[in-house]
DNA sequence: TGCGAATAAATCGTACACGATTATTTTCAG
DNA sequence: CTGAAAATAATCGTGTACGATTTATTCGCA
C-alpha cells in the first residue's frame, strides 16, 4: 500500500505550444501588428496609436483615465503615446481648470481630419481576415468573453 | 444627374473600438499577459520568455532561426530573450561547429528541471478562462486561421 | 580558386507595456 | 480649518517587438 506520489506529468506532455489559447493569440496580435504596420505608416501612426484615435474620434474631451478605461491601459502606457500624438499635432492636452488633477484629452482639426483617410480600414481587414461580418462578431465576442474571465482571475 | 461623389463614412460611423477583432486580440493578449505575470514570476520568467522555454523543452538543440519559425520571430527580437535566459544558467548558446554562422540552442539541467515547477499551469490556465476543453480547441483554431491570413495578406 | 551573393545571427533605434514610485491636487474627517 | 488620505497623471527602469543595418560565415560558379 506504500505508493510514491505520482509525479505531475511533463508540461510539454500535456500541451504543445500550438495547443495554447494564450500562444494564439500572442502570435494573432503579433501578425495583427505586422499587417497593421505598412498600412499605418501611411497614416503616420502606429497601432497603437491608432487605436487611441479611434477611442478619440468615438468621444474627446475626455480624461486620461477615461481612455485608458476604454483601452485597457494606465497612464504609464498612455502618456508617452499621448504625448507623441499631441507632437504630431493630433490632439491637445489639458488640465482640467475645475480639477487640476486631470487632464483633458481633445483632438485637433488635423487629428479629426484624420479619420477621413482611415475610412477604407474596416473593409480592408475584413477582407484581410477573409471572415464574414457574422463569423467575425462571433469570434470577437468569444475572444472578448476569455478576455474579462482573465482579468476576474487577474485581480485578488 | 449630376451627383457629388459621396464621401467614405468615417470611421467611427462604421465601427467602434468595440467592433473591431484586432482590438479584442490586443486586449486578450494584454490580458494573458497580466495574468500569466504573477505566475510566472514564481519561476523568475517573463511570458515571452516561458513561450522559449516550452518550445525548447519540445526541442533544444535547435537553431535561434527554427526556434524564431516555432513563434513567429526573428533573431531581432529572440537574441536579447536567450541571452537572458543564459544569464539565468537556463540555456546554453553554442556556435554550431560544422556552420559557425549558426548559434544551437541547448537545455541546462536547470532548465529541463524548470519544466516541473511549471507543470500545473495547463489546468491552471484553463480553470481561469473558464472553457471547456473542446470550446476552447475551436476557439484557438479560429484565431490561428485568422494569423494564417493576415501572414499571407502582409507579404506582398 | 577566388569573389560576389546568400545566409545566420547580432546590433541599433524607436515604441510600446507595465510594476513601482513620485508629484500634484483634491477631499474629507476631526 | 487643517492635515492625512485619496485621486490623478507623470516618471523611471526593465523587457519585449520590429525595421534597418551590420558582421561573420558559407556557398556558388566562372
Amino acid at each position: 500500500m506504500t505508493q510514491t506520489p505520482t509525479p505531475a506529468p511533463r508540461l510539454t506532455e500535456q500541451v504543445q505550444l500550438d495547443d495554447l489559447l494564450c500562444f494564439a493569440v500572442y502570435s494573432a496580435n503579433n501578425a495583427f501588428n505586422r499587417f497593421y504596420k505598412p498600412v499605418m505608416a501611411e497614416l503616420g501612426l502606429t497601432y497603437p496609436q491608432f487605436l487611441v484615435m479611434i477611442a478619440l474620434w468615438e468621444a474627446d474631451g475626455v480624461r486620461v483615465s477615461h481612455l485608458g478605461e476604454r483601452l485597457g491601459l494606465e497612464s504609464n502606457t498612455l502618456t508617452p503615446v499621448l504625448k507623441r500624438l499631441e507632437g504630431m499635432g493630433l490632439l491637445e492636452r489639458r488640465r482640467d481648470k475645475t480639477d487640476e488633477r486631470q487632464v483633458l484629452l481633445f483632438l485637433t482639426p488635423q487629428g479629426r481630419k484624420l479619420e477621413e483617410r482611415a475610412s477604407g480600414l474596416p473593409a480592408c481587414v475584413l477582407e484581410a481576415t477573409g471572415l464574414d461580418p457574422v463569423e467575425l462578431a462571433g469570434l470577437r465576442e468569444d475572444i472578448n468573453r476569455i478576455r474579462t474571465r482573465l482579468e476576474t482571475a487577474t485581480r485578488r
